[in-house]
DNA sequence: GCTATACTTTGAACAGGTTCAGAAAAAGAA
DNA sequence: TTCTTTTTCTGAACCTGTTCAAAGTATAGC
C-alpha cells in the first residue's frame, strides 16, 4: 500500500501532482491536457499514466491527501468550543478553505458522485475509507458537544451529517457569488435548521419519524457497495 | 422554433434519436458511438453533429420527450385519488416506468447535474423550461391534495418536492436490487417521513423551522442560474 | 561485479467526441 | 426554367484520454 520511500516512483507521483494541480489552477481541469503535465515533468505521457491511471485520479489523490490535514485541524475544533452549531461549522468551513483554490476539481469529483459504481464516486466501494474517515471527523465532532437527539438515531447522526455535508459541499461548488457569502448564510440557516431539528427528534410525537429517517439512512447506506459487485 | 415540417431537418433528428435510443439500449450509451449512430442512420458523421451538438443533447432530447407523456398521465393521477403520499407516488413511479429501459441514461444526464452551469444539468438556466414544468406537475399534484402544511410553506412546497424527487432519482438510478425494490421502499419511508413532517410544520412549535426552510429553498432556487451569466 | 528480477520510461498507436471547409440538395425568387 | 440563398450533408481532419509492447534503468542476491 505505502510505497517504500526508497522507490523513486514515490518522488515522481509527488512531482506528477505537485505540477498538475499547478496546471488545473492556472488553466482549468479540462483545458489541461496529460500531455501538458507530463512535458511540464519532463516526461513522457505514458509515464505520467504509469503512476496516475487516469486524469480523475490526480484530483482524487488530492483529496486524499487533504484528508490528513483535516484530522489534524479537527482537534483544534474539538478544544475551541462545545456548541454542535459551531464545531460543525467550523469543519465544514474549514474543508472550504482547503479547497477554496481549487473549487473546480470538486466538481470534477461530485460529477462522479452520481454513478456510485465509479471508483471514484464519494459513494463507492473505493472511496470507503475516505468515507468513512470524514464520518470519523463528524463523530469526533458529535462527541462531547451538546447535541440534543433522540436516542435511537444517535448512532446513526454522523452519517446522515455526512450526507448533509454533501448537500453542502454541491451548492459551496455551484456559489458564484464572493467568497461564497450565500454558502456561509446556507451554513447558518441549515445547521439553525438541523439543531432545532434534532431538538424536536426528542419529542414523543417524533417517534415514528425518528424511524424513517433511521430506516432512510440504512437504505441509503446500503446502496453503497462495500465489495465488489455485478461483473 | 417548431421547424416547419415542410423542414426535412425534423424527421432526420427524429430518425437519429430513434436509433441512438435503440443503439443506446442495446450496447449501453458508452458503447454507443457516434460513428454507430450515424452509420445506422445513413449518414455521415458530420450529419449526425449537425443535428445534435453533442451525444449527450441526444439524451437530453429524449427527456424534454418523455415530458409531454408525464404531463397527460398526470390527469389520471389527479383524478385517481386525492391523497398525497397516493399521488406523488404515483408521479415518481410513473417517471420510472418511463425511463426504466433507459435507466442509465438517467445516469448520464445526472452526470452533468453537478456543475449548475452546464447547459445539461437539471439546475441550468438552458433547462429551466423542464425544470418548471416539472414543478408544474408536482403543483397540479399538491392542488386539492389532502396535504396539511404550514401556510408560508405551502408557497415552496413543489419545489422542495421537486428537490426531493432528485435524490429518490438518484437513490433509483443506483439501486441494484431486481425491479428496484429498495427504491419503492425508500419512496414509502419517505413519503410517509414528509407527510408527518409536513403535519408536524403546523405545529407552533415549528414556525423557525418553516422560516430556515423557506430560506433554504430560495437560496438554492437562486442559485439557479436565470439569465446569462459569467462569460 | 554480474545476472535475474522488478520497476520506469518511451514512443507510437488507437479510439471516439468534436470541428470545419466546402460540396450537394432543397427552397425561393425571377 | 434559371439563378440565388439557405439548409443539409460529406469527408477528412483534429484533439485528447488511454493503452501497450518494447526498451532502459535500478535493485537484490550471489
Amino acid at each position: 500500500m505505502t510505497p517504500k520511500v526508497t522507490k523513486k516512483s514515490a518522488a515522481t507521483r509527488a512531482h506528477i501532482l505537485e505540477t498538475a494541480l499547478g496546471l488545473f489552477q492556472e488553466h482549468g481541469f479540462e483545458k489541461t491536457t496529460m500531455r501538458m503535465i507530463a512535458e511540464a515533468c519532463d516526461l513522457s505521457l505514458g509515464a505520467a499514466y504509469y503512476h496516475f491511471k487516469t486524469k480523475e485520479e490526480l484530483v482524487l489523490q488530492f483529496y486524499a491527501e487533504t484528508g490528513a490535514e483535516a484530522r489534524s485541524h479537527n482537534t483544534t475544533i474539538t478544544a475551541a468550543s462545545k456548541d454542535f452549531k459551531t464545531r460543525l461549522k467550523a469543519l465544514l468551513q474549514f474543508k472550504f478553505t482547503q479547497m477554496e483554490p481549487f473549487r473546480e476539481l470538486a466538481s470534477v469529483l461530485a460529477r462522479q458522485a452520481t454513478d456510485w459504481r465509479n471508483p471514484l464516486s464519494p459513494f463507492s466501494a473505493e472511496t470507503r475509507p475516505m468515507r468513512d474517515e470524514a464520518i470519523g471527523l463528524i463523530e469526533e465532532v458529535l462527541e462531547g458537544s451538546n447535541v440534543k437527539v433522540s436516542a435511537p438515531l444517535r448512532p446513526h447522526l454522523a452519517k446522515m451529517l455526512w450526507l448533509y455535508q454533501m448537500g453542502v459541499i454541491l451548492f459551496w461548488m455551484n456559489d458564484p457569488s464572493p467568497e461564497q457569502r450565500r454558502t456561509e448564510e446556507l451554513l447558518d440557516l441549515s445547521l439553525a435548521l438541523l439543531h432545532r431539528l434534532l431538538q424536536a427528534s426528542t419529542l414523543p410525537f417524533m417517534r415514528r419519524v425518528n424511524q424513517s429517517a433511521v430506516r432512510i439512512v440504512e437504505l441509503v447506506e446500503g446502496l453503497a457497495p462495500t465489495e465488489g459487485e455485478e461483473p
